[in-house]
DNA sequence: TCCATGAGGTGTACGCCGTACACCTGAGGG
DNA sequence: CCCTCAGGTGTACGGCGTACACCTCATGGA
């Protein structure tokens, strides 16, 4: 029994090893129970044995945040601009989906990592390879945001909740309690107004991957119009 | 002397005292530096004699967001739901400004307060004054998202920054760290073209309000032709 | 006038967190 | 054969949110 729990941590810790473990314990209770203490539990290990492999906890996030980036499909080159960016914010938007602790741990973060540096840098590589010129680009980025990671952006949003509590549970169907409807009649509207496609489902939930896609291709589209004007901030509308 | 310190704490506790020394506290310090002891600290008292007042450190939070949401000017009514809109945002990106903690302080909690529900419900009501069917209203409002709020959405931002840490230091002109730049020339090449309209002071950092009306009338724009195209999700694009 | 009441401030204590620092241990090289 | 040192351990510190028992003192009914 002694040789069976030595066998099971034979295994040698690594850094490799503590982020994969890391991403797992984010994924299933949540960012809010990722602790060095419950990390290191979760390995078989003091917690202190954590701190040969990663500077602190901060060092620890950083790494986390280049599995998940890592995990974003490549750019497939292509003649469209559009359809490559689309392509690969809505693979980023999958991504996200698998780690929902991620855009909190990006947004707590006060600097880029390497490989966010990167897949930005190749983003606006795209752009300009479109013909944008280095100024429009440049604008385009601060526009898309967060939005380019594949962040949804909504205020309050069920996945952000997952992240931070643990799995998703579902939410309920168009979840406004009855008192709050009656003070808000605007937003008791639209909740029940949560149409799509599927007119018959009434009152559901709204589709996340409509609303992102919706949100999206607004953008988009409002960027290619700039684009085929030629906009250039020196002379800008209005 | 006794009875200066008496004197001093005097003024008796109360919800709202505690409530705006600790906005004060989180725009002075940051928002991690408000921690229940701190703010208790601030206030001459013992930190349990807060939960007298407040039931505990996320209520606390919740008020503070009110506070905030409070100071954003109403809706000036008017013919055009897209200046009406367009101006709110505008003053609530400026009250954000004065409070750069209170981003991640709304992110981080996962329900709406009433006051925020009442922001985002008369917003509904402009588009929907406006002639916005509830349906286009809904995906609007979710396109914009936190946008709606003020939120600037960088990715990485001197005012989160500024929100964690303390006051805005403001930021080292066009800041990319020589080896950087060269791993990156695309990032390289649009932070240097961040032109704007002064072209005299060149490679100066961005003109983030400039950046944030850019992205606000980019959505506006296309939510207005959306609206002008009699856009209904049943009958959508693509 | 007196005393019960209860709102509101206090003190202590618990369990969590990140992590500094001294220590131990065992495999690999001279 | 022993030295070294990478890597795991144990203890401890200061910070956090907050439960809970306590004290204090103004207030209002008898």
């Amino acid at each position: 029994m002694v040789e069976q729990a030595d066998t099971l941590r034979r295994t040698p810790l690594s850094r490799d090893r503590i982020l994969r473990a890391a991403v797992a314990l984010a994924n299933e209770a949540g960012i809010e129970s990722l602790s060095m203490r419950n990390l290191a539990q979760d390995l078989g290990v003091v917690p202190m044995a954590l701190y040969k492999h990663v500077a602190n906890k901060d060092e620890l996030l950083d790494g986390m945040i280049d599995v998940v980036v890592g995990e974003i499909d490549p750019l497939v080159p292509g003649a469209d601009w559009k359809h490559m960016v689309r392509r690969r914010i809505l693979s980023a938007r999958q991504v996200l989906r698998r780690h929902p602790w991620a855009p909190l741990a990006i947004e707590s973060r006060n600097m880029a990592t390497p490989a966010i540096l990167a897949y930005l840098d190749s983003m606006v590589g795209a752009f300009r390879a479109g013909g944008f010129s280095a100024d429009l680009a440049h604008h385009v980025m601060h526009a898309m945001g967060s939005r380019i990671l594949g962040f949804s952006q909504e205020l309050f949003d069920a996945a952000r909740r997952a992240g931070r509590s643990g799995t998703t549970v579902p939410d309920s169907p168009a979840a406004l309690p009855p008192g709050v409807a009656a003070r808000f009649p605007h937003l008791a509207e639209i909740a029940t107004a949560a149409s799509h496609d599927d007119e018959s489902v009434v009152g559901q939930g709204c589709d996340d991957q409509f609303e992102f896609e919706f949100a999206l291709d607004l953008l988009l589209d409002g960027i290619e119009r700039l684009h085929q004007q030629g906009w250039t901030s020196s002379r800008r509308p209005r």
